[in-house]
DNA sequence: CCCACAGATTGCGTGCCACGCATATAGTGC
DNA sequence: GCACTATATGCGTGGCACGCAATCTGTGGG
């Protein structure tokens, strides 16, 4: 039961994790970024806050660390799409998998328009790149260490999705964030099939 | 001579600024970021400590205010490109001059493997894409609020930018910047030219 | 020439936080 | 039941951001 037993540690590690980030994201948004204090993020998740540090190592990245498993889970989404789907659909889909259930505004608002949290945000998306890249990478068979393509291209669908998330936030929230990035992804659709004619 | 004085002010608080980035940049390539202390920046810029954060708000900001800066430009430059000048030229040649002189090899590899540095590193290129966004929208006039295009140009720009940057300290050292960059843009050459017939 | 004023620098004090180290606890395999 | 490892926690230390108030500096007016 040795690889049991290492997942149920694995669960339990990630529990404890998304639950300091839920709390930290939640006390963020109620009470405003700058005044949320380590203490009460670990009182609020049940930890210590020696413990808080242990699995995050400043109040940005406990607050983003949805945006990150989001983030990652997109890049891992174009990775288990059928190899052959055209690489423009896949990347498509996997955002729109990824978009799904919808990200809650409120809270991407309140990060958006906190210059600290920029940074981990940033961060976060940049975190799907290589991922995303290693998917582009194999999908069309090249090397992405001698080949600038895949980087590229996971760069500028991650920016996609990004500016995506901006708009949806600005605009008047009738058109469901996977129509908005849809809209986005398709400017790149010219640059990313070109290479997988 | 009201605003002669002012503009000595701007120009000293802009030297101080520069003094203090450069002096943090300098220590944390030769001592390690994490090891650079604030005390030792602001000595070395000639400034108190106090002085020093009512410039920046942390080290890593004052560590990467030189690629900031640089990213503000790049910006800039697309907007003092002639305005008959094809969108994807005008691109690449801003770019291109933004490249010079040639990146420092040794700062560019202590920021981008430093990993409390990334995100600095990420919102500086973030910097470079509202202006742009601007000049994309400018040139093939576009509301920049209605349309997502020059957006997500500016980010896969930027984006790509990036990447050469990667690139190109990984690569054998006999290719310029302004080279991989070109490469890298290239790719987005197919999207970049679609929108401006 | 002196004064008033605004902007910039600086010193000091306060509160917060990251992290190393040592310890307690719990869950696992033998 | 026992040894072992991973995790949680307490405590202490050092560093840093920032508010506040005093000081310094350069500028323009009387």
């Amino acid at each position: 039961m040795n690889e049991e037993a290492q997942d149920m540690r694995i669960r339990n590690k990630r529990a404890t994790r998304e639950a300091i980030g839920a709390a930290a994201l939640r006390l963020a948004i109620e009470q405003g970024s700058p005044l949320v204090r380590v203490y009460d993020i670990a009182s609020e998740a049940g930890v210590s806050p020696r413990t808080y540090n242990n699995y995050f190592s400043s109040r940005e990245e406990a607050i983003c660390a949805f945006q990150s498993d989001r983030a990652r889970k997109m890049g891992q989404a174009l990775l288990a799409r059928p190899a052959d789907e055209p690489l423009a659909e896949a990347v498509v889909a996997a955002v729109v998998e990824h978009a799904t259930p919808e990200p809650d505004r409120v809270g991407l608002r309140m990060i958006m328009s906190t210059p600290e949290l920029e940074g981990e945000a940033l961060k976060a998306f940049a975190m799907a790149e290589e991922p995303l890249s290693a998917a582009i990478a194999e999908r069309i068979g090249v090397d992405p260490a001698r080949d600038t393509f895949p980087d590229v291209m996971a760069a500028a669908v991650a920016g996609a999705v990004r500016v995506a998330g901006r708009h949806w936030l600005n605009g008047d929230g009738r058109e469901s964030f996977a129509d908005v990035a849809r809209r986005t992804l398709t400017h790149l659709l010219p640059a990313i099939t070109r290479a997988a004619p």
